[in-house]
DNA sequence: TATAATTAGTGTTGACTATACAATAACTAT
DNA sequence: ATAGTTATTGTATAGTCAACACTAATTATA
């Protein structure tokens, strides 16, 4: 491909915002740079985004290689972000950054410089990678609030209770128990299963399951 | 700037979705392809992201050059919407597009190649522009159902009846009257002013006036 | 100068939704 | 049997949504 005026494109890279939530904390996947620049600072899982190739596929390749997940597997919901492109963003000179976010749960993330931290208590990080994150945290707030994205964070089956703490979770504000459970039933996105969940000196909670594993609009929202 | 891997980016390329609302109709601004590829069809405002170059830099540069539209004196509200990428997008090779949407009003264009056309009845369409207008008006819609962005199709003071045209013309179907007014005034996003506007053989109508224009989340949203 | 035409302006009711709030049920450990 | 822990459930009040039709103010014209 070329072009008869001296055209020459930024770098472009992608960058990935993984959360789960556990334990009732919202957390996202943070890797420790080895190199210059930002060298010991976390950053998010990403890198260069090379012609032919689309920014999922590069995402693809790149959390795969750097860090183990495989989105496609390990991610129940994966969306585009945001572009970010202020020119000093990137050091080493122009990168333009296609972002995305991405849930699940119980990811095992092999590499010893992958980590997941809470999202109320992130390290030192790298480039513009703060508003990245706070960016992609409020749109997965939105997102849960008029979807049914939540299943991405949760198993199979589940209680209630856990529902409700990772709603909690993510908004980072407790919910009404009695109205949460109202409104939630209401919506009709779930159904009771024939199984309990027993777990401690208490009674023990049904379980249910989600109709549908795919991102589906609400009626109305929460909050 | 150099890689020591041979990593070549892909064309970056940004184009607009330019809305406004004239006489109660949602329009969307083109321009005639005067060359290959999609010669004759009709292409959103865009062009090449030069390194060193913000996307919105280079979207101000090329409306202004090809469309003689000043995204930020002519658009009462620019937003970024999304970043087209596919491979095959673009016959040349691959151009991975940064997509935005501006709304304004009484938007004049020089260009003889560069018209308006009805949000619903669109020329043949180059590209993915289809997709991308697609997607930009359900953004736009999303937007006038939580915010206050609807003053960027206004003038400074409207009559209630225009505002209503407005939301109209923008969401693609009729809304009551009373309910539309009583909503709207228990935002509290406008007031009164002590003008009227008279305009044929009938009773005048009250002139409003935002009281900000700065974008601003509504408590509650329409539809 | 009355009448027709046209748009502006206004309220009520019933259904539904949101919020605030506390007691009982079911289980385990001691 | 009792204490401890989590699960489960209902009501009342306020607020919001949706459906619906007439009067007010102006100009043109008969």
């Amino acid at each position: 491909m070329q072009y008869n005026s001296p055209y020459v494109a930024p770098t472009l890279t992608v960058d990935a915002v993984i959360f789960q939530v556990t334990d009732g904390v919202l957390q996202v996947l943070l890797l420790n740079r080895q190199n210059e620049p930002f060298k010991g600072s976390w950053a998010l899982p990403g890198g260069y985004n090379a012609q032919g190739e689309t920014t999922h596929a590069a995402l693809q390749r790149i959390t795969q290689q750097k860090t183990s997940v495989n989105i496609d597997t390990d991610l129940r919901y994966v969306e585009q972000l945001y572009t970010f492109d202020t020119v000093d963003r990137d050091p080493r000179g122009h990168a333009v950054s296609v972002t995305y976010m991405g849930c699940g749960r119980d990811i095992s993330v092999n590499d010893p410089h992958a980590q997941f931290f809470a999202i109320d208590s992130l390290p030192n990080l790298a480039y513009d990678h703060g508003s990245i994150i706070a960016y992609a945290h409020d749109r997965l707030i939105a997102k849960l609030n008029y979807t049914n994205a939540v299943y991405a964070f949760l198993p199979k089956r589940f209680t209630l209770s856990q529902l409700q703490n990772t709603y909690e979770a993510v908004f980072g504000r407790e919910l009404d128990k009695r109205n949460f459970r109202k409104k939630f039933l209401s919506l009709e996105l779930i159904h009771e299963t024939d199984e309990t969940w027993r777990d401690g000196a208490h009674r023990p909670a049904k379980l249910y399951e989600f109709n549908s594993q795919k991102l589906e609009s609400l009626s109305r929202s929460f909050d």
